[in-house]
Formats: C-alpha cells, sequence, structure tokens
DNA sequence: ATCTTTGTTCGTAATTTAACGAACAATTAA
DNA sequence: TTAATTGTTCGTTAAATTACGAACAAAGAT
C-alpha cells in the first residue's frame, strides 16, 4: 500500500495552500485568526465584492476545513475551525521548515 | 494612497498560496528546499504526469518566483529561489503565526 | 550529418474559478 | 401581516486551470 507517490500531507498542503490562494481569502483569514469570529455582514461592508461572491469565497473556506459558520439568526457567525487551522499550521511549519 | 482593502501582503500570500495550491507543485517545492537542485527528468520519472504537463507546473512555480531553471544543456537544473522563498516562509510566518 | 535526449510550445478538451445581479428563503422588526 | 435584513442559490459570462499527445527546437552524441 502507499503505492502512491504523492503522500496524503503533500495532498492537504495543497488542498489549504488553493484555499488560501486568493487575496479576499487571507484577508479572510487573517482577520478571523486574530480575533475570535465576525459577522459576514461586516467584511461585505469593508470588501470591495458584492455579497454574492463573498458568499463564495466563504463556502470555499469552508469546504476547505478552514473556517466554519454558527447561524446566529440573521447572521452567520464566522469562527476559524481551530482544528483545522491548527493543522494546518503544522502542516505549513513542516513544509516550509519554519 | 493605499486606499486599498487589500493589502500587499495580503496579495503575495496569495499569490504563492495558490502556486502551491496543488500536489505535485508541493511535492517539487518539498524536493527542492530539502535539497539543492534537481533535473526535471528526475521529477518527470517518479511523477505520474506527462512531461508537458510537468513543464507546465514548473512553469508556474517560476512565475511565482518560488523556483528558477538553469540551463545545464540539454539538461535544466532546478533549485529554489531562495531569496522569494525566505519571504514566502516569512509572510506565511507571520500570516499563520508560527 | 544524423540521431538522440531534453524540455517547451501548441492544439484540444474538460473542469474549475471568479464575478455580477436577480431571485429566493429565513428570520427579525414594525 | 407586512416590510426589512441577511445570506445563499441560480443563471450567466469570461477567464484560468489541468491534462494529454503531437510537434517542435536546441544541444549533445554517434
Amino acid at each position: 500500500m502507499d503505492n502512491e507517490v504523492l503522500t496524503k500531507k503533500q495532498k492537504k498542503i495543497a488542498r489549504y495552500a488553493k484555499a488560501m490562494g486568493h487575496p479576499i481569502r487571507v484577508y479572510v483569514l487573517e482577520l478571523l485568526s486574530k480575533q475570535s469570529c465576525c459577522y459576514s455582514g461586516d467584511l461585505s461592508e469593508e470588501l470591495p465584492i458584492v455579497k454574492s461572491t463573498l458568499s463564495g469565497h466563504l463556502k470555499e473556506l469552508k469546504d476547505a476545513g478552514l473556517i466554519q459558520g454558527e447561524i446566529e439568526a440573521p447572521k452567520i457567525r464566522y469562527c476559524i475551525h481551530k482544528e483545522n487551522w491548527k493543522e494546518a499550521q503544522d502542516l505549513f511549519k513542516g513544509f516550509l521548515k519554519l
């Protein structure tokens, strides 16, 4: 087994990196990793994109597992997905030899 | 000035992350950051992709500034672009708070 | 001079990404 | 109940990504 050339680690790093591969998403991750949480409405105000586009970026980050959204009607509170964020930190630490 | 919401740092991080956003390219970067250099022929043997596809990935890494190729006819020796790799390390260190 | 090796470029095709506005759903406020 | 707020989904469009094989160019080897 594990006949593969590319390891699971490498695939995970690539998956996380892809999610980080857009300035808007870097912005969101930076914000959420600094402060605890935020509402997407706050983001929508600051960022130069329409809400549907923002929704797509947040979905991409959710799909990658880097953030999570909690319904707090009528808003949604977004937070870092601590467990996976930690994993990403560790993976990149190893990858970049930090 | 600097009226922009997204900083140059965030854009740079995103640019590097995008280049890291594919398992093959993670593989190449990992290899090159460990050992000094390598020939793309060596990569072509190990990796499950045809040479033209590999060429594209190497071009993407070159365009992002993460690697550089030196002609050593008839081969090309690829190395990490030390300066930019260092920059990427620093940017991600800050971004991920490592 | 010809053949081989090495790697890029080109043509093609399928998939994904990114962005917008309009429409929709869900919940809160009036 | 009606109106306003919030965010997702849908339809559309344009561009980028990924992959392959064939053709090509450059340099070395025979």
